[in-house]
DNA sequence: GTCGATTTGTTCGTATGTATG
DNA sequence: GCATACATACGAACAAATCGA
């Protein structure tokens, strides 16, 4: 696929399309880098802002993280370790604060989940680590 | 606080952090407007780039939402339905694909709740709109 | 340790389009 | 129609971080 810069689709929008889906189906793989945005730009034949606003979109996803001065990565997800919700618990995911992102190191793009126990206790938890259950 | 151009953190971050805890204080109220770009520009002695990339952070946060022409306005979060967790279930939240965020219509920001169910079934929750209980 | 190449960060200028009031 | 404000897009330039020779 190429890109068309007369399409009613912003130019970022279809490039980040573009790798997405390149990153989904296993051509990119995790861990490796992205093109720079050098390359990105000429390969596709479009500004330096687009492609800046199409990694940025994808870090918004939590699908890559970028480095300054070296480049932009496929992030690979831990392993999910299970976390079983307690009964009379409840669970709210969002966006993590300034503060949570820093203290808990979070990348960009990653939820939490803020797991309320019956007594009140309050537990954040990095959503790209874990899978909450309630067993059968 | 004042932004440093010579940090080693971006200047769009810092100014991003500047407006997330002013929106996290309350000194910025819910649905109040972000002073506009330019302003922003003006104030803080930075670039235009930067403003919009802050923005872009804080509203991929899920903290603020743009309207084209108007401004950006600091979101409220709707109220929470309790949604129970059946015996057996498991859940893991992310955020969404393009293709979910335009789907099910979510702003930019927004993480999703991934439920699978005992016998394979999944369902797609927008994480602004609920909280998961087990119930005691 | 220094240098240079590579890459991302930041700013500025310019332009067009779209939505609101 | 007009003014304001955000969205998209390209080009250019320099700064700063990283890495390897």
């Amino acid at each position: 696929m190429t890109i068309d810069p007369h399409s009613h689709t912003p130019v970022y929008v279809q490039l980040a399309n573009l790798l997405r889906e390149q990153i989904e189906t296993g051509e990119l793989r995790p861990g490796s880098a992205l093109p720079s945005e050098a390359r990105l730009t000429q390969e596709h034949g479009v500004g330096r802002e687009a492609v800046r606003m199409a990694v940025a979109l994808l870090r918004s996803e939590g699908l890559v993280k970028t480095v300054r001065g070296h480049g932009s990565y496929i992030r690979q997800t831990p392993e999910r370790r299970q976390v079983e919700l307690v009964p009379g618990a409840s669970v709210v995911a969002r966006m993590p604060s300034g503060k949570e992102r820093r203290a808990m190191q979070l990348d960009e793009g990653v939820p939490v989940l803020e797991v309320r126990d019956p007594r009140g206790g309050v537990e954040v938890l990095a959503a790209d680590e874990v899978e909450l259950t309630r067993p059968a």
